[in-house]
DNA sequence: CGTGTAAGGAATTCTGACACG
DNA sequence: CGTGTAAGGAATTCTGACACG
């Protein structure tokens, strides 16, 4: 169940081409990174790495920012969304438990 | 029908990145590109761009170097492969094109 | 608050060539 | 043939700061 990151998710794309993929600055995309709305991994040398994801991620950020919404409330909109996600994760993992529990170790 | 190209098919990494992801220098990286086995895009500045596919080829190159095989023949049997390719292709065309003769303009 | 910019430095990439074998 | 390497230059990216508003 648990799929292993593809290639959407791999941390790959270097910032200049996040530049031409995006239409945003550097300034942008750097200033997003210290509002804490996007994480890019670093090469050796400290180059910023982005994902295809990021670059979706990216392109609503800026679209939010453009409808006057402020970096920390797009910040907080985003870790609502995590919460959701994480909720259910755990109520999912609950059922499995139950589950297991009534009927056994058999795979449900 | 024709799947816009995805994630796997756009040329958004950069010599660096391939180099960390195949585990081959870029002088290997680059002489594949001289022998005509690899097409990386350019940016403005002039550097390669490669897609997750291109990494891929460029690992089962590398095995087959190891093998012995020579870029030449390496070269020949890619030739082989895309000429399959576009047979099927011209068939599956062909066949098409005879079902709509046969049964009309109707989506078959 | 969000973004542009000039500044200086460091990391990245490019090409053509010589070397070995 | 396939790959390493030193060479010199150009393009890329990084950080911290000043500016405007």
């Amino acid at each position: 169940m648990k799929n292993d990151l593809s290639y959407k998710d791999k941390k790959v794309i270097t910032i200049g081409i996040v530049r031409e993929l995006t239409g945003l600055s550097d300034r942008q995309i750097r200033y997003y990174e210290e509002r804490k709305l996007i994480f890019p991994e670093r090469s050796l040398g400290g180059s910023r790495k982005y994902s295809f994801s990021d670059v979706e991620l990216l392109m609503e950020i800026a679209n939010k920012i453009e409808d006057g919404i402020q970096t920390h409330e797009i910040r907080k909109e985003m870790l609502r969304e995590q919460k959701k996600q994480s909720d259910a994760e755990v109520k999912t993992k609950m059922i499995q438990g139950q589950l297991n529990a009534h009927f056994g170790m058999r795979k449900v």
